[in-house]
DNA sequence: GTCTATAATCGGATAGAC
DNA sequence: GTCTATCCGATTATAGAC
């Protein structure tokens, strides 16, 4: 990896862990092992490197829920596979953390990525909610877009409750909850 | 409002604003109009001054979810009434905010507001929905822990999602998504 | 491309006068 | 109780040598 790649890497990590605001460039030039002027000569400073790693986190994050979207099983499975998948729950989201960074949301620039990515989950799900009311799986009563956007405020509130909790019980209780409730609108349901 | 609490009401903003990273002794200072010197006679720093305003948005946040949850009304009506209350939704959430900040998850002390807040808030929840249940207003099927679990998160997801799309829309879709299938388990329901 | 030097401002506090 | 002075490291760069 070269040294460009390895600065947005180490900006990924820390804001993961840190955040925006509690992110300095000189963390990010130690953790990738790079100097000042090495991190100044391919980015213009803090918020470009922080542009560039959100893209990246945001792509993954979309190609990564594309594995279960597009899955070729029973509408609620694929709906379950996406929310029981495995994920690093006390770290929380990369992407719905930085939500709560008031220079990310401030900046149109900054917090295109994260309004891009939540739209797109939501209209990817939605899409696979009304797939399997067309094809008999669900029924008809479930508004496929307000599911689809409570699916995914689950998740990321289910992030808050476990960091709060340093638990994972309350994500794991609140994505259950979620799945319970769905489950009843599965159709030819015995 | 004396000095201590004008500090603590600042601290108070800011941490809101913020986050605990994010607001600096001397902001809290300048916004409460008092000096160093005033501010470190009254709190040890930063770290005290966040617990205090910590437990005073928990006490905040408690007392008025009471509002609703000990009405007298239909069990649905309680719960959506919560759900349904006005809020500040792009400000977002004063206590869960603080579970994205390293610093406070970090410390004890001052993630537990965080905690016993939410663990109170489910088993408030839990408890009235049960009740519910138990009055025969609410079907049985319904797991009060895990619904309880899952209202919650949807509105600190919901928090989330507006933020990130700055706008409410995303707030009020996971909400009515979540009251639409709630609906479901109403008994008696024509 | 990467390095070191320099710099203005902020962060979080301590000390002691009043 | 409140004020001012002082401190030291961190932050976020810019400049110019190599």
């Amino acid at each position: 990896m070269d040294t460009q790649q390895r600065l947005i890497e180490s900006t990924r990590e820390l804001l993961w862990e840190r955040g925006y605001v509690g992110t300095s460039p000189k963390a990010i030039q130690q953790l990738a092992g790079a100097g000042q002027g090495s991190m100044y000569h391919h980015f213009s400073g803090k918020a470009e490197l922080a542009l560039a790693a959100l893209q990246q986190s945001a792509e993954q994050l979309r190609s990564q829920a594309e594995e279960q979207f597009g899955g070729s099983g029973h509408t609620f499975k694929r709906v379950s596979d996406y929310l029981l998948r495995e994920r690093d729950v006390l770290r929380g989201c990369r992407i719905g953390r930085m939500a709560q960074d008031p220079d990310i949301i401030a900046s149109p620039e900054l917090r295109e990525p994260l309004e891009h990515t939540f739209a797109w989950l939501r209209q990817r799900l939605e899409t696979v909610l009304a797939e399997g009311q067309a094809r008999g799986e669900l029924l008809a009563g479930l508004n496929p877009k307000t599911t689809a956007a409570m699916l995914l405020a689950v998740l990321q509130g289910g992030y808050v409750l476990a960091r709060a909790a340093n638990s994972v019980q309350p994500y794991r209780d609140a994505i259950q909850g979620a799945l319970s409730l769905l489950r009843t609108h599965v159709a030819e349901d015995t």
